[in-house]
DNA sequence: TATGAATGAGTCTTCATTCAT
DNA sequence: GATGAATGAAGACTCATTCAT
């Protein structure tokens, strides 16, 4: 790697060392998982003495703490402009087709970004809930309960459903993740027939 | 405790070591969690000195991946009886509510062992899938092939379709374990809405 | 605080800075003992960054030593204006009270001063009497002397009974101060009994 | 020194090796003082890893306070044995004399053994009078009672009078170690002249 | 003058493991 | 079988200090 090169560290901008840090950070946690860290590891990786980490962050926690924000608020990110890519013809379009592409984008995002999505649910959490992720839980609530109003939807308690659906997005995503070499038949497929048959089971009989 | 008493030692069977052995291990890994167990903390807790366990496990490693077999055992034989106690009538029983029994009996060994089902599905695991794994895989594989031999099922992959309903309790069950802080609703609904959502998802539509 | 202000920063006065740092550093010395000081700490308190010490102070060291200079300042400061407060009536006064009167002046200051009589005194020291300790000790023994010349004490060594002195009030400061906790019976009245104690053994016995 | 040597290291016998390194421990302090003192430097000295030195002692700290529960077992041992010593005509000789050679035994064993002292009364010491510390503060005021009781000593609070003794005779024994390089006067002469002054102040003047 | 960045040396401590007894 | 002793490697973290800016 160029990265312990002092020409290049020299090159450095100001501030820009935190994200640096950062990001050789998620490589290793990445390569090594979650024990295997640790900030003299980092520290070579970086091409930095293990003291410099602590310039920058307090603690080997702080940073892990970092490390989990920034991928939360990709995933937030992710969902809210999947949601709005489609806001537009919100109004007309099927609710329950809304919800199946937020759906999908949520396994996609977490399939693309394993690793952030690691962080933030398949690892010793901070045990409280975030804000952000009830934030993402409630946008996905409403979604649902949009599909009940409707018709579209049985008339089920929304929290229940968005539960039951969130769970099933999950699995599918940390089992793939998890065990990549179980004999899993074609992704899409899966992935879409997951969705489509959660969905299913939940859209109200034709009357 | 008793445990560390010589005398309640001297009276121990050989081989029964081993034994002792893991499941003071299981409990220091319950208690104080993967990253916090050691060698050390294991021998003082079974009142043996740390070269004594070498005498019965070569290594960490092999201790650890006894303790996730047994884990495994423990789940496959849960699946298994279940799968006896019903299969007297399973000829005349509708293969649905045999698949539906079988779901719900695999969630709840999951919730009633979450240490169990945390060696064998959430732990940095030995990547390939174990035989036992994919045994039990394939008697849930078998009973979704019933419900669409029998026509009770959508005509589908039953592979796909057994992956999908694997995903989909592993998921509630992973989130439940390790989000126990998430507002959930109550749990028993919850599950049987989920099982119920995947299930309704997959019947044929009666003619 | 507002000592980290910039504002209030910007308001000092050149070379008023060192005292700054100084005060500073002895409010951290007090509050969390030798040991736990340091450099860093020190430049937290103060609000510059710790290389901006190093600008005032060459070293941690040197730094420690201006703290041991000032404090046996102070104390070198108490001695002198306690007596001068009675060198008027120097000539009429009993030159025994005169040294009593010393003696429990010097005493009371190290028990309102704990921490610089332990900068002087009780702290890993510069092994070279100081010429200011010399001083000091001086101006006891001639305090000595005088008693001895009028009669008032044993004719004994002035060096011998200065020392004697010293080390009886010496060894009360310092338990008082290192030994909070033992059950020592009231203060004032130990203090008087140590010194009246101490030189009711010198006088000459009456004629 | 030998004492890294292979051949002189296994020629030691079982549990010694805690004494071994006490004993290099003490070294280290009296020769670096308490704040240089690391477990590193002390392994180095004694031939052994750092880690070694965790199978005898627990912790850095455990491995202090066995030092200086050593030392003051030392000096309570001196001052029990002095006592013993003179026990057997303890009815028939003056209780001042007894007093006198006590409070010299204590001062002659602070500067035989400064390193000792230093451990039990010169250093961050745990706050609680310890047991053993109260025991000899006890054995002291006893003597003092006694020499009251006779009549020998002015009637005063002999808890007031045995801590004026100790502070006096503390004072110089924490000088002597300290400040070797003052100029002090011979110092037999000196320790001497501050008991006899001491006792002299208490004893009741003759009818 | 002040400081952000960097570091080499050092802190205590824990770990899995080995080996002679 | 069992263990006391020993260890190399590693853990997180702090320190006083320097230097270019």
């Amino acid at each position: 790697m160029m990265a312990t090169s002092p020409s290049f560290r020299r090159a450095r901008y100001r501030g820009e060392l935190r994200a640096v840090i950062l990001d050789a950070a998620r490589k290793l946690f990445i390569a090594d998982g979650f024990e295997a860290f640790s900030m003299r590891k980092l520290a070579q990786q970086v091409g930095y003495s293990p003291a410099s980490l602590y310039q920058h962050f307090s603690s080997k926690d702080e940073l892990f703490q970092c490390l989990v924000q920034e991928s939360f608020g990709k995933l937030a990110e992710t969902i809210r402009s999947a949601a709005e890519a489609q806001g537009k013809d919100a109004q007309k379009a099927d609710p329950v087709e809304l919800l199946r592409s937020g759906l999908r984008a949520y396994i996609r995002f977490g399939l693309e970004h394993p690793h952030e999505y690691r962080f933030v649910f398949l690892m010793p959490a901070s045990q409280k809930p975030s804000e952000t992720g009830l934030a993402a839980f409630r946008s996905l609530r409403h979604k649902v309960e949009t599909c009940i109003l409707t018709g579209r939807f049985r008339p089920v308690d929304p929290d229940m459903a968005a539960q039951v659906l969130w769970a099933t997005v999950h699995g599918l995503i940390s089992l793939l993740i998890t065990r990549p070499s179980f004999p899993w038949v074609e992704k899409d497929m899966l992935i879409g027939q997951l969705v489509d048959n959660a969905l299913r089971g939940m859209v109200a009989p034709e009357a």
